[in-house]
DNA sequence: TGAACATTTGAGCAGATGTTCAATATTATT
DNA sequence: AATAATATTGAACATCTGCTCAAATGTTCA
């Protein structure tokens, strides 16, 4: 009769449990975490968008100074703006004709700050 | 004749300086970082991808596994961790007719927990 | 009001992306 | 050697994305 010690002898290429598979799936963070993290990475993942953000770190900027800043139309800004906006990375202030653009909170700077450190360490 | 005051005092919302645009654009990372850091958000932007990454952040797993948890094919899950593989976020190791994926440092931990944090604040 | 400046929006388009399917390796077992 | 199990690869395809261009919306100032 096969003894636990057998069964690992006979199989050197340890079998993975059915309880393991279970077990790493209830890890798994529920569907609206998994969302709106995947949003937030995907946003961070086009250049563009990036260094908006990147600007955006070290102070608020209106369209026209990031259009110049970044060298891409004032269209393509307010386009990504807008989705950065809707996904709550960034807020919008009117002050007169110009629109500034800030950080949401600081969350968003610890993980572009988190991704330079990555991006840098190798 | 205009006057540098006069030109202020007639423009009530403080026009941006030429050495702000300046300044910001050169506070911008190189572009191989900037790349970098695109790419690997870029890479947690996809939902599968993220998948894959959270359940390496519990230990190392297989591809038939991997696709068991994630319900996708292995042939997706193989496409996905050939990227995350190239982008050096998990490395693999074979052991018999199993290729075993592990997270390729604690760097991607770091940035998928600082991300998990950010999701669910709010 | 009209003109100028700043921003937003929508449609359209080219290129990127993620999956599937079929074929091919690679290793272990009999 | 033959078969099965696991993994990888390439092509094809539909979808998504990010930009451009043109038009519209706000806002200020003369």
């Amino acid at each position: 009769m096969k003894t636990i010690e057998r069964a690992i002898e006979c199989d050197p290429h340890e079998q993975t449990d059915e309880t393991t598979i279970a077990r790493v799936q209830q890890s798994l963070p529920d569907l609206n975490t998994l969302t709106r993290m995947s949003e937030i990475f995907g946003a961070l993942g086009d250049p563009t968008r990036l260094r908006l953000l990147l600007a955006l770190c070290r102070q608020p900027l209106c369209v026209h100074d990031l259009s110049q800043i970044l060298g891409v139309t004032e269209s393509a800004v307010s386009h990504q703006l807008r989705m950065l906006r809707m996904l709550r990375l960034v807020t919008a202030q009117r002050s007169g004709k110009r629109v500034y653009y800030s950080l949401d909170d600081d969350h968003v700077y610890r993980l572009i700050k988190e991704g330079l450190n990555h991006a840098r360490e190798r």
